[in-house]
DNA sequence: CGGAGGTTTGACCACACTCAAGCTGCGTGG
DNA sequence: CCACGCAGCTTGAGTGTGGTCAAACCTCCG
């Protein structure tokens, strides 16, 4: 297992980073590697919350289905963000891979202890709990604009800036992670306006699209201001 | 201080109520009270973060100003809440009392030094902090929801239930915190849109106005129904 | 009593939703 | 290899809800 964290993509990034080496390996030792795929359920809400985990790659969105049926995307997860409600005892929300996903996952038992006996982990987690709730104003911020232009706009920056792997600038060619349907969701609009949105920005310049998910951002900075908000953020934890 | 302590409202919701006697009077001595009235600006966007603060009483809210100029609201804090973040050099959104309020406040540097003593206080506000992330994720629910009527409605009860002091029935008979603007402002409507929705519910005999700011629940089992969303949950801090 | 800020109400209009029809990309099987 | 089917995406036409603009109305305070 300490062979695994040799390894690892998100070593330096993830919360357990702030480790050293023994402690590292001391967590390792309860971790266990685990590989999902596309559509997969890691959590469903309502059950028990008895594990928590790092994502090492892939995608994950976190969403909550309300009274009417409807699903509603609260965040999406990126490699080296951490999942799980660690004080709830049952889960609160749905967790599904977008992608096929790797995770390193621990028992809540193990996760506990490990709180208890390395401090400065527990203040890690602190940290990225405070940066998941910034991310989660930033989304409030998004489906708070008025236009469906704007969020489309906005939208499609963040995941940019996601997708890139230099922090500030926005990758030029990328593919989404969300369907459709799970933009509009994550906007408050339908699928029709999504696309409707895409093509208004495809018809003017701004970008171009290759299939149905790969995006070509052509005119970042007109991007920007027909669908204002400078860098609403990247809205994925990672 | 310590004197502060033992006749504070909130000494055994707040995070520091996990300390045992000796801790939290370490800690009460680096704490200072401090009272603020409606509208003051406790933290600015953009300000050196500096400090952090437990409500005592009152009520604030946390919103941020986007490019555009538009102010947006991005939680409510109530008594026992906490306020800062303890990661950021500079602070993210502005924080704003909505009415006269009492803080009981820290320095960074001093809090720093106190979770690192005390770790049981880390767990604490971690806790807190993925309690509030739970909450932005409420609220993200909330204005997610399409129609105007069930917003409007959801956010009635989510009021009626942080005024209440029994923590599942609503209250019957309440103030609003927010005004109409704010309140717009939080569900992603315009003020007139909100006051239309409220004068809909009161014309249907499910709630009555009491003044501009008074709301009497006739009927809270409608408001669910009419308003959809069986108790979207408390959305304010405390 | 007067003024100001917040609230309510109305008339009108536009933007996004609904419904419905094609279209594209893709995997499966003949 | 093409035919088929399916799911997701795009596009169109018509409608309705909530936005915009504007005026009247409270309520609180000086």
């Amino acid at each position: 297992m300490s062979f695994a964290c040799d390894t690892c993509p998100v070593r330096d990034r993830a919360a357990c980073s702030v480790l050293d080496e023994s402690e590292r390996q001391a967590l390792a030792a309860a971790g266990r590697i685990r590989d999902i795929g596309r559509g997969d359920i890691l959590f469903h809400a309502g059950d028990e919350m008895t594990a928590c985990a790092t994502l090492i790659s892939g995608a994950l969105k976190v969403t909550s289905i309300d009274p009417d049926g409807e699903e509603r995307i609260l965040a999406l997860v990126h490699p080296s963000g951490f999942i799980g409600e660690m004080f709830q005892p049952f889960a609160q929300f749905d967790v599904v891979a977008l992608t096929d996903s790797k995770l390193c996952t621990f028992s809540r038992a193990n996760m506990d202890g490990a709180i208890e006996r390395f401090p400065s982990l527990a203040r890690a987690l602190l940290r990225r709990s405070q940066e998941d709730l910034h991310r989660a104003h930033l989304l409030l911020q998004l489906t708070g604009k008025h236009s469906a232009n704007e969020k489309v706009g906005s939208l499609l920056l963040a995941m940019a800036q996601a997708a890139s792997d230099s922090p500030c600038h926005p990758a030029a060619l990328f593919d989404l992670p969300l369907s459709r349907g799970e933009m509009a969701n994550m906007l408050g609009l339908t699928i029709e306006t999504v696309s409707r949105q895409l093509s208004r920005l495809e018809k003017s310049g701004i970008i171009r699209r290759e299939g149905a998910r790969g995006i070509a951002l052509l005119d970042p900075a007109r991007l920007r201001l027909s669908g204002i908000s400078p860098a609403v953020g990247p809205i994925v934890s990672h």
